[in-house]
DNA sequence: CGTCGGCTTGATTGTGCTCAACCCGGGTGG
DNA sequence: CCACCCGGGTTGAGCACAATCAAGCCGACG
């Protein structure tokens, strides 16, 4: 038995905090051996590059801690976030040589990583990590066309709004709590960051959430801790339907 | 043999115009036989409505000719295009009980198309299937990367430039072309639809279509037909890159 | 001939951007 | 210990670009 501190360097798969959401979770024991004797973990400080866009890759794998960036940038600065990476995110492109976006950490982060065409070949040979990519793509995709009506019609206010839901939503999900009533978490970006991700500039976004805190729909502790008071007064301004989910 | 007319309805798989490119391009004949027992054609006219968000789905399938729109509404009416399918491009979602956007028919469109839960058995049963859909659904995933950079960072006038780039472009590869120089095409989409894809009111639309006649950048016969003079000329107006993707 | 839909053009407004000053907390060095 | 700086954030004033409201054009079609 080793007694070390346990740490993500010799963390079992069968113990892996996102083992039921990544893209290893129909895996059989079998399976999960291959994928196990294959893997590294690597962390990255919030702020680092993980990779530039047209960098070669060698590798693919799954968030496991914290929280990463795809971003797109122009020649003359303009900046766009396209992809916020979560836990259990699938980074990388089976069949693609270079990366087509930058990464890049928004809070400290750590990967579990394979060698490209290893796994390229597992995919080939074992359905069920086959079909679980395939479906986690699929998701990304109706995340990213979500995404595309907010950057495309939506006020700063509602994008501000809608992006506080996501996140609160996401928090939700992985305390097992119910997104309604009064929820807390800490933002994972920056001012900066969330303007990128929702095509503003920051000082918008900052009026916004001051906006927000003003009208009482949301509590500010320091600049990252948030409070929402009451679930449904937010989602009144996201402009989204409100009545998509109804469980009573 | 048969000597009626040849229409699409009864054409074989081999003499498919997408073949080559949609998501049974690298079937063996076998399994393309398989397909040809399954598959049944299906037309739409310009305007028509394929599925409303919400709908149960019954099929999956690919365009074979035309255009069709993925589309979003808010309660209010504002409305974004979230995808673009253009022939051999997959409609569907294998997996998914319901359809999340709308799909409509932006020009005539033939759909080639398969019950839904026979054409999911034949994934998990055919990986040449399977891998194209995967790499397919990951083309379509950076697509919609690039059309949020448009959609959050562009302005107007950029945004018509790079449509106008992107059709033409497409319309260059469809016809063994080189996109350079002077090129001529059929715009696909109104004024209205231009503006729901490029997240603006129609408008703009016009006014900026207007702006780059007036600047000798396109030319406008009626009002579909576009003739570009100088291919590099409207690249510079996009806002993108001009040294993606040399050639000579 | 009149009407209708798709499109263009014009005048005005308003939202979010730009430029700029300032705040606040933490770290550093004299 | 205080002065200083630095980065991230907030707030303000003015402006510009695209939205809105409105009128008119053009070609197709009855």
């Amino acid at each position: 038995m080793n007694t070390a501190p346990r740490t993500l360097a010799n963390t079992d798969c069968g113990d892996c905090p996102i083992r039921y959401r990544a893209v290893c979770s129909r895996c059989e024991p079998d399976e999960l051996d291959i994928l196990d004797s294959m893997k590294s973990y690597k962390t990255y400080e919030a702020g680092q590059t993980i990779c530039w866009a047209g960098d070669h890759l060698q590798y693919v794998g799954s968030v496991v801690e914290g929280v990463a960036a795809l971003s797109q940038t122009m020649e003359d600065g303009r900046r766009q976030m396209v992809g916020l990476l979560l836990p259990s995110d699938f980074v990388g492109r089976p069949g693609r040589e270079t990366a087509p976006f930058d990464v890049i950490a928004a809070t400290d982060v750590t990967l579990c990583l394979f060698h490209k065409t290893p796994f390229e070949e597992l995919i080939n040979s074992t359905p069920t990590i086959a079909s679980r990519l395939l479906e986690m793509t699929l998701d990304e995709l109706d995340a990213a066309r979500e995404w595309m009506l907010l950057l495309g019609r939506k006020t700063a206010r509602e994008k501000i709004a809608s992006f506080l839901a996501i996140i609160a939503r996401r928090n939700a999900v992985l305390q097992r709590k119910p997104a309604a009533g009064r929820m807390e978490f800490i933002l994972p970006l920056s001012r900066d960051a969330m303007a990128d991700y929702l095509g503003l500039t920051l000082e918008t976004v900052s009026r916004q959430m001051s906006a927000l805190k003003r009208e009482g729909l949301i509590e500010l502790h320091g600049k990252r801790q948030i409070t929402i008071p009451d679930f449904a007064m937010l989602m009144n301004e996201t402009g989204d339907d409100t009545d998509g989910g109804m469980l009573s």
